[in-house]
DNA sequence: TTGTTCTAGTCAGATTCTCTGATTAAAGTA
DNA sequence: TACTTTAATCAGAGAATCTGACTAGAACAA
């Protein structure tokens, strides 16, 4: 069976369980916008770069953002090293929903291993962070 | 990491990689299309199960099939077994995209074994494979 | 057989996401 | 200074997706 499909199912299991817990929780918030605001570093990153990390064109991005922005979880300031640019950060309001999200992704990733077992999802994770060396434009 | 994104980082890059490739191919297809008429099986797929296994609603999934059928790429015919269904049907025309498919993600699979090694990449094809059977809505 | 309920698919309308192309302002460079 | 590049935005359009309502056929229960 075709390994990108083989990848897009859990990926997007994943990327479903997250959104729907974090919006049960009381966040209102979107696939689109989370991909985009999981690339948000921790000073601070430019709209450019998210754009390209969450692998979409800066208008998306901004967007995106502009949305997020009106509703708290995202904020825009000055970049003091560069006059064209600004950092878009995470918000308080928007880092209560950290641990949400992490709660259900352990969940998951317990489903997981009782079902693969625990080497395979070491073996799993190693193959991953090693193939995003090569796939990830963020890095 | 996020095993979340770290699906989905790779996941992304077959889909776009593969999606250029039968396009510069000659082929007019979309990201969205594909990922329904990926799912078509052999003897034809009815419409509410393409949906469930490419997880869009029924809407949006006959939204896709109608414009692939008028493209050609796929047909609809009655199903003997019920009066209401109809069966969606791989046309040859798109047929003709598979090898295109293939030799791309052939080339991926190379690239990765490249970098990652050929145990580890066997061992990720069977990780995920057994991830599909408690993630893929289609089985 | 005859209702009643369920299922497959479609229609209508709206929203969300995403893109291309053009523009502005600040940096960098010759 | 003048030219080129870069960060971001504006404007407009197209693609993908959804919710809700509807039709026709199937399944089932009395």
């Amino acid at each position: 069976m075709n390994i990108g499909l083989l990848l897009f199912i859990p990926s997007r299991e994943v990327e479903n369980r997250i959104l729907a817990a974090v919006v049960a929780a009381g966040f209102e918030i979107t696939q689109a916008q989370a991909r985009v605001l999981m690339r948000v570093g921790p000073d601070g990153t430019r709209l450019t770069e998210l754009a390209e990390a969450a692998q979409v064109t800066k208008q998306t991005a901004g967007f995106l953002v502009d949305q997020m922005e009106k509703v708290g979880y995202v904020e825009r300031v000055p970049d003091p090293t560069d006059g064209r640019a600004r950092l878009v950060r995470v918000t308080g309001k928007a880092k209560e929903a950290v641990p949400v999200a992490n709660a259900e992704m352990a969940r998951i990733e317990a489903e997981w291993e009782q079902h693969i077992g625990r080497r395979r999802m070491a073996q799993l994770r190693e193959a991953l962070e090693m193939l995003g060396e090569i796939t990830d434009p963020y890095r």
